[in-house]
RNA sequence: GGCCCUAUAGUUCAAGGGAUAGAACGGAAGUUUCCUAAACUUUAAAUCGCGGUUCGAGUCCGCGUGGGGCUACCA
């Protein structure tokens, strides 16, 4: 239990106890003391006022003085206006102290039994990931590792796009100027190669269209329909459907490229799966539940067969869920899925990490499961988050602005690898051990850039000057961790333990740095709650910095009273294993020296 | 047209209805005999506009303005 919610329980018994039974539901507003102010924990007066028929002032001396003589962990109190300012006493802050030390797994909660499936990545098989895929993807992995910390059973899912129109053309271009072609004999990562076949189909579709255009004079859009590549396409997905095996093979063969080209992405990202979902398995999912809307009278067909849902009573439009030929839309697909991990795992909450473009289509899945009856359509988490967008605006592939993932990746090491050489920072380090240590760098950075800004924000990237290696910044907090480890290892050397004497002097500004680290679970549920990693990156910062500055101001190796020493080496040791477990969250790793 | 999101220092981001809106970068000025200057200290600089609710509003509500998104028998 924290400072707060200590205090909180605290200030019941004294409502209870000064205004009678019924002022114990009255609101407990609790929160940290201003660093202006004298105390730790600053209870807000002003909800009792009605009650105590006294001024602000009055309520908080009167609220005060119980706590001080009720509550022996309470050394002083303050007021100034409706704030109450509870200092607690030095043995409380020695316990708590004590009690950070000793759990070795501090921040982890206990095991919850929930159980929630987080799916996130969720690529098209036709292109390469780009910088907004690595938003997706870090937000994701974070989201999940966040639940977990949180004692949740996390499911790590992705959904795959790996089927549709999109697919053949990708074929189409590779048979045409690919043809013999692979990763291994042109040199080209797997997903970049399909990727480049797209692009190509694109190229050759628009040769095509402009060519009828001129020979036939008709308009683009008429044009745009008679090209022969679009019905080869066309042609290609019905083949595709019908199972015809020379279609099915080179589908599996380019996918399987892709697949192992995203596998180098992901690796590089540390990004892991539990649950790989194939739309080609999938999308034919949903249709019984067409069948059972239909049942319910909460879907209707249209004259031309077609299935809908009107949701015009709230707010939204009508929905298709079944075209007139009987085939399915993405919808129904989303539906039968959500139903089946439902079943399959008896989630008790489904997060989708989707873009907000998605916005809409999350709020229509979740009405139409609950008007089919489903209870935990309530459990369904549309986690949205904004654009990334570039210094020139948008993110365009015709514009070729698009920011590619691997490059990003390889940039970013790259940079670090620069700067630590400028910065002579590299003494004694083999060649291996520096380049794993540019990686965590350069990643550490763009992982913590990218979680830090809260999702559903639209975020700047510029890829010239926004990944700093300086303030609020990944790097800054590895930094500060190489420091502490490298302080632990001199004193290792000098044979000090770090350790927590008993009648060794807590200063004012170590007792600031417990109050942080105490109140790291309550942040985890915070930001589990919130669904945002962003509240734990800030927080491991916030830490960093108070070491840095306590390290400013305070002897460690230097001191002469040995047990002073071990007390901040234990409180240094125990910032280190805090950041080590907050970056965790966020899939950056700290070195122990750079 | 309708629906959703968003607006905070020059810039990029914070701020569970609470006290004097907090950092970082950039600008100005300083600090190197515990560790590692990727650090620390000092300093100038902001809530889009108008109403409302409240003891108290950057935060909640309404209207307006700017920015973004969605509004396919695409996925």
């Amino acid at each position: 239990m924290n400072q707060e919610s200590f205090i909180s329980e605290k200030v019941k018994n004294a409502l209870e106890a000064l205004y009678g039974a019924s002022a114990v539901n009255l609101p407990v507003q609790i929160q940290a003391t201003r660093k202006e102010f004298e105390g730790d924990v600053t209870v807000v007066t002003f909800p009792y006022l009605k009650t105590s028929h006294k001024a602000p002032e009055a309520t908080g001396q009167e609220i005060g003085e119980w706590l001080k003589n009720n509550v022996e962990e309470i050394e002083t109190y303050n007021v100034v206006k409706g704030f109450l300012n509870v200092k607690l006493s030095p043995s409380y802050w020695r316990e708590v102290f004590g009690g950070i030390a000793a759990d070795s797994d501090f921040g982890q909660a206990a095991p919850t039994g929930k159980t929630i499936m987080v799916e996130f990545s969720s690529p098209n098989t036709n292109k390469p990931l780009h910088l907004g895929h690595v938003r997706n993807n870090l937000l994701g992995a974070s989201v999940a590792r966040l639940l977990a910390a949180n004692g949740h059973n996390v499911i790590k899912a992705n959904l795959v796009n790996d089927r549709g129109i999109h697919i053949c053309k990708s074929m189409i271009a590779w048979k045409k100027a690919f043809n013999g072609q692979t990763p291994e004999t042109s040199g080209r990562k797997g997903d970049h190669l399909v990727g480049d076949c797209y692009v190509k189909f694109n190229d050759l579709y628009k040769a095509e269209v402009k060519e009828i255009m001129e020979t036939e004079g008709i308009s683009e859009e008429e044009a745009g329909k008679k090209a022969p590549i679009l019905k080869e396409a066309q042609q290609m997905l019905v083949k595709w459907e019908q199972g015809d095996p020379e279609t099915i093979a080179l589908w599996k063969t380019m996918n399987g490229w892709v697949y192992d080209g995203f596998d180098k992405t992901y690796d590089s990202l540390g990004i892991t799966f539990d649950r790989i979902y194939h739309e080609s398995e999938t999308y034919l999912l949903g249709k019984s539940l067409v069948q059972k809307g239909l049942d319910m009278g909460v879907f209707y067909r249209q004259e031309n067969g077609s299935v809908w849902c009107d949701l015009t009573s709230d707010g939204l439009d009508q929905k298709l869920l079944l075209r007139s030929d009987g085939t399915s839309v993405y919808m129904t697909q989303d539906l039968g899925t959500a139903e089946k991990r439902f079943e399959e795992y008896s989630l008790d909450e489904m997060i989708y990490v989707v873009g907000n473009e998605q916005n809409y289509h999350f709020q229509v899945l979740k009405l139409i499961l609950k008007k089919l009856g489903f209870e935990w359509s309530d459990a369904i988490y549309h986690l949205s988050y904004g654009m990334v967008e570039l210094p020139e605006g948008k993110m365009k592939s015709r514009e070729g602005t698009v920011v590619d993932a691997d490059d990003l990746i390889e940039k970013m090491i790259d940079t670090a690898g620069e700067t630590s050489r400028e910065l002579g920072k590299l003494d004694g380090m083999g060649q291996e051990e520096q380049e794993e240590l540019f990686r965590i760098l350069g990643l550490g950075a763009l992982k913590y850039f990218i979680i830090k800004v809260d999702p559903k924000k639209t975020m700047l990237f510029d890829p010239k000057e926004s990944i700093d290696f300086n303030g609020n910044t990944g790097p800054f907090v590895q930094y500060t961790h190489a420091r502490i480890k490298s302080i632990l290892r001199k004193a290792a050397e000098a044979g000090c333990t770090p350790s927590l004497g008993h009648d060794v002097q807590i200063l004012p500004k170590e007792i600031e740095i417990l109050k942080l680290l105490n109140s790291f679970p309550a942040k985890i549920i915070e930001a589990g709650n919130a669904h945002s990693p962003a509240l734990v990156a800030n927080y491991a910062y916030e830490l960093a910095k108070e070491f840095n500055q306590y390290y400013h101001d305070v002897t460690i190796m230097k001191e002469e009273d040995s047990s002073v020493r071990n007390m901040r080496l234990l409180l240094i040791s125990v910032i280190a294993r805090v950041l080590v477990k907050a970056m965790g969250i966020l899939g950056i790793t700290l070195p122990e020296r750079m």
